[in-house]
DNA sequence: TTTTTTATTTAAACACTGTTCAATATTTTT
DNA sequence: AAAAATATTGAACAGTGTTTAAATAAAAAA
């Protein structure tokens, strides 16, 4: 059946264009000033002609939150052949910092727009899920070397996740024009190393 | 001028009016799903008559916002007679952390949502630095006491703040269903004492 | 090739949104 | 009581997400 392989194909391709569009409305214009009639005018199709390949808003909205994702996942895997726990452990902090910061947008959708993963069994909240997984682990790996003694390392790793998403949280709305001369990227980061260096006296 | 007294009376009690009908429907429903027809229905008045005293639905949302930081930053004065900075800055967090799980809907509208604080000459804004510049204040008087050595106050500031919103931010998403087995309430304050764990050893 | 069936696309409609504005009602001043 | 100022309204505008019947395009069957 070469014709309805090639069907597919082309179910594929437009799912795939209009993906494209979206990204590039979502990313540039924010969730909500992205409308359905834009993105439907950004790949010369008609408003209605999405609602064959995607169920609503909703759904486009959720694989761009999946691809950023796997996108910081990606990033952060590389990291993996550090050997030291705790090395790793600071470097991704360095590393979800930069992401913030290179992929603003992106990251906006992932973790502060409201519509995102109303339902625990979505794909995206699996791969937030596995990130979070990957904290753990270093946090646990470090404890058998020694390091945050008498620490429960659950709570010890979301305190970790809230001081990253905290500090590219503020960055994201802008709400650090409180610190007068410094700029953003100074504060992200000279603010996570004050905090590295408390995990290192820990 | 008796009567001119009475007129801005009515004029204040209006305003005060659509801001109870407002608050009633934005801490209820959350910023998007509140509507000017909403709020007018909830008062029983047509939703043109509003616009007679808010310039627009950004306004009204902004008068909440600023009351959102009086009642947390009222909340924070009390500390100001504890004495000791460290034990002040350990209790603010915690004030502050209290005050996010007992006003998740302010805390949205005041840190969250996107609306707020548009240009840096809004009251909400400059209240806001008023926080801030309170955080600063104690981290400053722990390190004439000693804490936090070698630390640049404006940085560990940031990042202490960081700390505090991150918990809160992640809180009011509910993005911690990861944790299984703990509640929200156990996270953040467990979260946030490991955190504490960290600057008694700095 | 022509007809029938299926898949895809579209324009129009629905119920909503924030906001504006001319018309109306109310109140105050003359 | 008439005129002027103030307050309120309902309709309208341009926008939103989504549904749906109709139109078109494509594929399969005759």
């Amino acid at each position: 059946m070469g014709i309805a392989e090639r069907k597919l194909e082309d179910k594929q391709e437009m799912h795939a264009k209009i993906l494209n569009g979206a990204r590039k409305v979502f990313l540039a214009k924010g969730y909500d000033q992205t409308s359905m009639r834009n993105i439907a005018s950004e790949i010369n199709y008609s408003p209605g002609s999405i609602y064959f390949y995607f169920k609503d808003k909703s759904e486009i909205f959720h694989e761009l939150h999946k691809e950023g994702f796997q996108l910081l996942l990606s990033q952060l895997k590389v990291l993996e052949k550090v050997g030291d726990p705790f090395e790793q452990l600071k470097a991704s902090g360095r590393v979800f910092i930069q992401f913030a910061q290179e992929n603003k947008d992106y990251y906006n959708l992932m973790f502060i727009v409201d519509d995102s993963v109303k339902d625990s069994a979505s794909e995206g909240f699996k791969i937030a899920e596995e990130a979070i997984r990957y904290m753990h682990g270093m946090v646990t790996e470090c404890q058998l070397k020694g390091k945050f003694k008498n620490m429960d390392t659950e709570y010890f790793t979301f305190m970790i996740i809230s001081v990253l998403h905290g500090i590219c949280a503020l960055f994201c709305k802008h709400r650090n024009t409180s610190f007068v001369g410094k700029t953003d990227e100074e504060l992200m980061h000279n603010g996570y190393e004050s905090f590295v260096g408390l995990l290192e006296k820990g």
